[in-house]
RNA sequence: GCGCCCGUAGCUCAGCAGGACAGAGCAGCGGACUUCUAAUCCGCGGGUCGGGGGUUCGAAUCCCUCCGGGCGCGCCA
């Protein structure tokens, strides 16, 4: 809809330009929904951006525009208000079409045309090392949305989970497994301060001593460690991707960091670095000159005791992104990882490649709380809240809708007793329940033995109501609005759009009657209804949540 | 000290590529179920958009500065 006003004015504008005999600057413009109804159904700006060309007043600019607009069937006028701007107001026709537009697409209404452009969607990507606590579920939340959303709109998108399977951490982590199971065979051995203290890790070891008895015992220290090492990555990944899995996230790859180091990619990477320059030896290790592209400060790739770092890795894994042919990486962070942006930003460039190819959303912090109190911590001393028992108490649904409903830049608090009620504090009921009207209606027609003609074949006349223009203008939206979540990266647009139109379709169902009209106008609201319960299905698709058919 | 994010109604948050008088929900008060689910709807009150400068025809939105809060500043991940 917006497309076909935004044709009318560059179309008069191209007139004005042959009359005037002179070019002009054709500026970008908006064309937009006015805030006021009054206002019309949509407004433009273009008149105050000619000021300058044109050397002439905005509303002399406005009606020039106006005066050269072609001729149209669905426009019912066009006004020249406040200061300049040109509203639009369109005849009830035109928004009937967006109904008929729905009902022939269903599921499709509002899928962008495919773009050819190759998205990766790097998400959660925890370390192997403990259970996913709430935050993790905010990421895992934006991120299977937001690539969704991406699907939605046209990109040729993969989700992938980045996991580091090497290293100090994870030595640690078969370290510390390793003493708890010592402690089983009643040796006892300090348990250092840097370890992983949680409960799972006890669970592990003797989940380890039940199967294999002392076995581990009798075995050198190292080769032993190794052996636990892997065994808890194994088993800890395997529950993450259980409660992903839940958690309806799946990922089209589990890209391991230990790959990328055994095929050599790292040190090939660390070499070409030095080659070009961009790595020098200091204090006996290995630095990458992320200075010279903007970070702050450089970059150790390899330690003095000859171990290379993450950042080496991370380095090397973004390399292996961009060879494989995407367009676009989005990368989704715990903001506490914000320092990290500007060396990986850094390292793109040393690589060759646009920086601006990797964008990273950073997701802020969630605050656990239980009826408006801090839950910090669990009993379980020194752990976060596992996102497991989040999950198994307010559910997938309510979990996922509040990740969402909130910009990845704000704080979040997530109240687990909020989570769990049901009326608009928690807005997901919301949404669903409007969708479980209409299949109540469907059903009831069914029981009263009221037939309905097809959908593309019921006249849309009669859908004349302020409420029902309203419900059309909102269902108009949609496909702007999955365009604009899907190009800014910004998927809690989309439910604050379902919340609105769920809101819109609440008061046209509280104030008129679909079935028990007389025929035309109950087949026209029963396809109105129609068309409304299928955007919120395709919405809450996409964010991940279910469209139940009754409450 | 430096960097990133945030500061909008009592509370939780929107504000869409600067646009026309700032929005929603919750909480408070008052209403609506013999009719498609009242998990809903209707009405009322409530804000110097943290403060101050600047850019602009126009700023909650962009720039600068100050104040407040969170996070991060390791040859840890």
């Amino acid at each position: 809809m917006k497309e076909k006003i935004k044709e009318l004015i560059l179309s008069a504008l191209r007139k004005v330009q042959k009359e005037e005999g002179k070019e002009i600057d054709i500026p970008i413009f908006n064309i937009e929904v006015p805030k006021v109804e009054a206002h019309g159904d949509f407004a433009t700006n273009v008149a105050f951006l000619l000021t300058r060309s044109l050397k002439r007043a905005p509303r002399q600019i406005a009606a020039l525009i106006v005066n050269h607009l072609p001729a149209t069937a669905w426009l019912e006028k066009v006004e020249i208000a406040g200061p300049g701007f040109i509203n639009f107001f369109l005849k009830e026709t035109a928004w009937q079409q967006v109904v008929k537009e729905i009902i022939t697409k269903k599921e499709d209404y509002g899928r962008g045309d495919p773009q050819n452009i190759k998205v990766l969607v790097e998400f959660v990507s925890a370390n192997p090392t403990g259970p996913l606590h709430i935050g993790h579920g905010r990421g895992a939340a934006v991120g299977d949305s937001l690539a969704n959303i991406l699907a939605f709109a046209g990109y040729d998108v993969r989700r992938e989970y980045y996991i580091n399977d090497v290293g100090r951490q994870m030595r640690i982590l078969g370290h510390s497994v390793y003493l708890r199971y010592l402690e089983l065979l009643g040796e006892q051995h300090a348990f250092p301060k840097d370890f992983y203290q949680g409960e799972y890790i006890k669970d592990l070891a003797k989940e380890v001593f039940e199967k294999e008895g002392d076995k581990y015992k009798h075995m050198p220290e190292e080769e032993a460690i190794l052996a636990f090492s892997r065994y808890a990555g194994e088993r800890i990944l395997k529950e993450i991707k259980e409660v992903l899995d839940g958690f309806g996230v799946q990922f089209d790859n589990w890209f391991s960091e230990k790959t990328l180091v055994e095929s050599g990619a790292v040190k090939e990477l660390l070499v070409w670095l030095k080659e070009q320059g961009l790595a020098y030896e200091k204090d006996g290790a290995l630095w990458f000159a992320s200075s010279r592209f903007g970070d702050e400060k450089d970059r150790v790739l390899v330690k003095a005791d000859g171990a290379t770092t993450y950042f080496a890795s991370d380095l090397a894994y973004h390399k292996n992104k961009m060879e494989r042919g995407f367009d676009l990486l989005v990368d989704i962070w715990g903001a506490d990882h914000h320092g990290y942006v500007a060396r990986v930003k850094a390292g793109m460039q040393a690589m060759g490649y646009d920086p601006e190819k990797l964008q990273i959303l950073l997701i802020q912090l969630v605050h656990l709380k239980r009826g408006g109190k801090p839950v910090a911590m669990s009993t379980r001393a020194g752990e976060f809240v596992p996102l497991k028992e989040v999950l198994e108490e307010v559910g997938k649904d309510a979990a996922r809708f509040i990740f969402l409903t909130r910009s990845c830049d704000s704080h979040l608090d997530f109240d687990l007793e909020v989570a769990k009620s049901q009326n608009m504090e928690n807005p997901v009921f919301y949404v669903q329940y409007a969708h479980a009207r209409v299949c109540s209606i469907e059903k009831m027609a069914k029981e009263k033995g009221i037939s309905f003609p097809p959908l593309e074949e019921i006249d849309l006349s009669p859908l004349t109501e302020p409420e029902e223009v309203r419900l059309m203008k909102m269902l108009a939206q949609f496909p702007e609005v999955i365009e604009g979540a899907a190009r800014t990266l910004e998927p809690h647009r989309l439910p604050y759009y379902l919340t609105e139109l769920a809101g819109e379709f609440h008061r046209y169902y509280n104030k008129h009657r679909i079935l028990g009209m007389p025929d035309p106008i109950a087949q026209a609201r029963f396809a109105l209804a129609q068309a409304v319960k299928t955007v919120i299905k395709t919405g809450l698709n996409l964010l991940g949540v279910s469209a139940p058919e009754k409450m």
